[in-house]
DNA sequence: AATTGTGAATTGATTCACAGCT
DNA sequence: AGCTGTGAATCAATTCACAATT
């Protein structure tokens, strides 16, 4: 038999895992208690069989002729996506975007807290910014009293794989990373890119008719 | 003869033509004319024969014996995703993350400019922002004049399909969707999805040890 | 000698088809 | 009767292996 190592299970699932899980509290905000796979992959927009493809590889959570319990796979969801409890990030760059992130706080609903932010020039921007900004030398100490794992990575791409360095050297597990450049990690490292014009760009080849 | 469609060319490559693009810019900055493969998938963190295979979709680039000419890349790149000329953007929803990115300003530089942005209270949050806010009722016109075909969208999600709508119906071809919710949009609409928390999400299954 | 371009082979993801529960 | 769970089949993307070119 055989068994379901994290390996196994491709990254689309995970990233689906996010949409389902969205879907499902909208169910739950809407008082709806038992959803059918045919129901919940129509709101994420996938095929049904895909949604129970998914699930399998975590187990068995339907029942047969009714579907599933919405809050029961909410739970699940939660506990595989580390959301159940909120987890402290850091965020390292506060030029523009940095600055605009932090300002976003929309992460906060989401089981993520932006407990501080860094920058090598710590003077910087202060007076737009609630939050302190700290130095980089005061890394090691906050991620190892807060026991940090994530960080969000704001600066210049020259910069980047320098400081995703340093972060990696302080113990963070994973890199939310905004710099136009793909950041060399070991490989237990992980690094997820978020690049606002390469969407852009993408969209407008589809978009020429 | 198999002719290459648009819809034969697999998605990912198209977001590997961003990522090769801003490698070759790299060496462009650093006066290298000619690349190899080889070279260019290193950096781009992929093998070089998907390199070589994502670059015959779209004919022969390469001199056998050679590599490629950076330069001629960079022009096929641009002149591909429609980023030789800036091309105008809208941005709906002015709240805590539409401000963030009009404040971001990162994506001129990529060939995009957010001429306008809108906001179903147009006097919201007026005083922090440089740029005035239009009322929806504004849509249309700013369109139209503008020659408008994509637009980032950052309202809250119980409003986002409804103002999809809206843009759609005004013309709108592409949207980059920062609402937590897949939007149905008519087949010939292009969206791309962004969702932070969920990205957040991603990293955090991934670290769990 | 070096390096591209590409059919064929492989690997991975999705969808089908239906058996198995409730 | 209705709906889940899943092996098999299909479809898609990646990688290999090597012929073609400079």
């Amino acid at each position: 038999m055989k068994k379901n190592v994290k390996s196994d299970i491709p990254r689309k699932t995970i990233y689906r895992l996010s949409v389902y899980l969205r879907c499902l509290q909208r169910l739950k905000t809407n008082k709806i208690r038992t959803v059918s796979s045919e129901a919940l992959a129509k709101a994420a927009q996938v095929k049904s069989t895909q949604l129970r493809k998914d699930l399998t590889y975590f187990g068995q959570f339907g029942t047969r002729g009714l579907g599933y319990d919405v809050e029961q796979l909410i739970v699940m969801m939660g506990d595989l996506l580390g959301t159940t409890s909120l987890q402290p990030v850091i965020l390292v760059g506060v030029g523009n975007l940095g600055l605009a992130l932090l300002s976003y706080q929309g992460f906060e609903q989401e089981g993520f807290e932006i407990i501080a932010a860094f920058d090598s020039d710590s003077q910087r921007k202060r007076a737009k910014c609630r939050m302190p900004i700290h130095p980089m030398e005061d890394l090691t100490q906050i991620i190892t009293d807060q026991g940090v794992k994530m960080a969000i990575l704001t600066v210049p791409a020259p910069e980047a794989q320098e400081v995703a360095n340093q972060l990696i050297g302080q113990g963070i597990a994973g890199i939310l990373n905004f710099a136009p450049i793909m950041l060399h990690v070991p490989e237990e490292v992980m690094v997820n890119n978020v690049n606002l014009a390469m969407e852009l760009e993408n969209l407008s080849y589809f978009i020429q008719q």
